[in-house]
DNA sequence: CGAGAATATGAAGAGGATACTCACATTCAT
DNA sequence: ATGAATGTGAGTATCCTCTTCATATTCTCG
């Protein structure tokens, strides 16, 4: 498959035209993105995100044609977001602990305005539509990310793919927890992930 | 391996004093967390939950004064069983890989049957009221449990309680995904976690 | 057995949210 | 100035929710 999908926006019953309603978009979008972070899957409705956009909830439906195009729209962009930190944090060839410090860096700062989003989108979120498709094609570029990580500093070809997932989870587990006592900028923190993901990659065999 | 500790009374409208109602609430607890489990608070509805136990909603509420009486209950259960195999695991003086093994069998253990209630106990269900602080004691004993664990087989006293944190939510963190994705027991999972855990905890200083 | 206690039932009340529409008002671009 | 783009929010219809209560069934024990 092509990595490089056109990029007309979500399912939308209007595109916005001009500055103001490109404005009000982004700021349903972002709302949304608060809202749904905030309160969870439960808490999330039009009305809570329209009002917390400060926007009457018909323009809400103006452009989106439903709540389901919205977490879309959310979704999309979170993830977007989220893969450039790894294709970044992964894309040259650099020493060990400074990729997991890139990496460390990147994730908490993708998840400090927003904390607990991604987990919500991941656990909670719906799942009917074309949407799964673009999960699905998330969740593996996410992973082949890691998988290129872990094959550069592992030599052993076999496991690659699981430790790629338990890397990933590791991290994703330890900034959930993190944001949820608002501890991500915690110094000790950062370093003790950089560690862990160190250790994990450098692989002593340890009695 | 079932629980058998004395029930110091959850809020219960009504102790249950036959066999045939102490089936009965148990089946509500258990159907209980398996509702939590499956559609996560929000679908969690004591309809709901009546119905998966196989009971009128009229006996729910001859027990349970209330919803959130319910949680807890279930809440309660979930904790002891974690808590007891934290304990277990790092009772005595083993090897590292030797605790890493049994910590992570333990936990996915607890895991198995109701597999992501744990996070929704912890992310979405609620918080109010007298549990607030059950809820903060379970977490400073399960912490303790691990952070007895890291100074046990690393020599700094510095960072101890934050690597108790981050261990115990990359442990988290790992066994709520593989949860979500059906791979509880893939052997190489579990082998990899323990892997990780003996790594970060072993401490080689990687460059 | 049979009396009273324990247990179980489920229709119904009362209430609150919810997603979404539509007729209309306002602001823009040209 | 005119039509298109944008914004409004009260209102609708629907669905669930938690919880109660009067009644029915089953148990315990003398």
């Amino acid at each position: 498959m092509s990595t490089r999908i056109a990029k007309p926006a979500a399912r939308m019953r209007k595109q916005p035209r001009q500055a103001r309603s490109i404005a009000t978009v982004e700021a349903i979008i972002e709302a949304g993105a608060h809202v749904l972070s905030e309160l969870g899957w439960a808490g999330f409705s039009t009305n809570k995100v329209a009002e917390a956009a400060g926007v009457s909830i018909g323009s809400l439906y103006q452009y989106f044609p439903d709540k389901l195009a919205l977490v879309e729209a959310i979704r999309r962009r979170h993830f977007d977001h989220v893969l450039s930190v790894i294709r970044e944090a992964s894309a040259e060839e650099k020493p060990l602990r400074q990729f997991a410090r890139e990496l460390v860096r990147g994730m908490i700062g993708a998840h400090s305005i927003h904390p607990t989003l991604h987990q919500v989108l991941l656990d909670e979120a719906p799942g009917d539509r074309g949407s799964r498709a673009a999960h699905a094609s998330f969740q593996a570029r996410y992973l082949e990310h890691y998988a290129a990580a872990v094959a550069q500093y592992r030599k052993r070809r076999k496991d690659t793919e699981t430790m790629a997932r338990v890397l990933s989870s590791a991290v994703e587990g330890v900034i959930h927890n993190a944001a949820r006592r608002n501890m991500l900028d915690a110094p000790e923190l950062q370093k003790q992930l950089v560690e862990l993901i160190s250790a994990y990659l450098s692989g002593s065999r340890a009695t």
